[in-house]
DNA sequence: TTGTACTTGCAACAGCGTTGCATTTGCATC
DNA sequence: GATGCAAATGCAACGCTGTTGCAAGTACAA
């Protein structure tokens, strides 16, 4: 096995088993999987999504529940729930969904990254805290509409 | 009883009852009491604070469900879901909730409506057809910051 | 290699919403 | 005002998404 480079990859990009270390918990293979899925994954995925991508070998229901859950706690994942009352998970900001808006279609419920930038945050009234500001887009997209004509 | 006035409201603003006629459907108590909650609301109500607030002598679950399916369906009423997978509910863009953002408290879920104008909708890409864009802003509302102090 | 706290898997559960079906009711028509 | 019927309701059973409790297994520090 070889050695690491002298100069590790910034934290954000480095192996997934690194990046779970580095968050203070063990790297188990289901976190490993996960964590490759969401960084592979071209939109924000939900629970069943990742399940069926897993495959046959999946983990258990409430396992990836829990690593998933672990994921956000440990900020190396966002989630949103879609407009089918459904989780979506998805790489933190450092990773790659934190600065742009995205497109969720009321048909199919696909998630698009838009090359829209994140909207400016607007004064709040006194004594309210802003977690997060999205521009959160919903309609019908290209496949849906071509499939309907 | 009165008779009506020689010109009638315009639609949007008339009588709950009158609205729901307009709209082809029968009008029921259960579909003006709830019109009427849902005029009267500040902020866009979950089936439980309806339920809540129409009070002992309240409406079956699934006939409330019903009529806010209906609502939705009839183009009086819209609904989103909450961070929490709730849905909530509101007149829908000629009412109320049309104009302006709205912002979730992450913590009692309760929705704020905020002066802040509806941002402006971007370009799609090819084929895609936008239905809402909405400025999704989250946080900790003053109550919910007050009582963790 | 060993010990232990952290993870996992399974079963049971909970919340929110939906479906099927028999009964009731708004309202158009007479 | 009475009549008839499609539309609306109430109730029970169900489904999906996510959670909790607990015994068994495992990563990894020592
Ligand atoms: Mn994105
Ligand atoms: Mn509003
Ligand atoms: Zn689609
Ligand atoms: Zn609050």
């Amino acid at each position: 096995m070889p050695e690491l480079p002298p100069h590790h990859p910034p934290v954000g990009r480095s192996k997934p088993a690194e990046r779970i270390r580095a968050a203070g918990a063990r790297a188990t293979p289901a976190r490993i999987r996960v964590l490759e899925l969401l960084t592979a994954a071209a939109s924000p995925q939900s629970h069943h999504e990742i399940e069926l991508a897993l495959g046959a070998d999946s983990l258990d229901r409430v396992t990836l529940y829990r690593v998933l859950d672990w994921l956000v706690e440990a900020g190396l994942a966002v989630k949103h729930v879609d407009e089918r009352r459904v989780w979506r998970f998805a790489l933190a900001s450092g990773g790659e969904h934190g600065g742009h808006a995205h497109f969720r279609c009321d048909c199919c419920s696909r998630v698009y990254c838009l090359d829209v930038p994140a909207p400016q945050p607007p004064d709040l009234p006194r004594g309210f805290t802003l977690a997060r500001a999205e521009l959160d887009l919903t309609g019908r997209c290209a496949v849906c509409n071509r499939s309907v004509k």
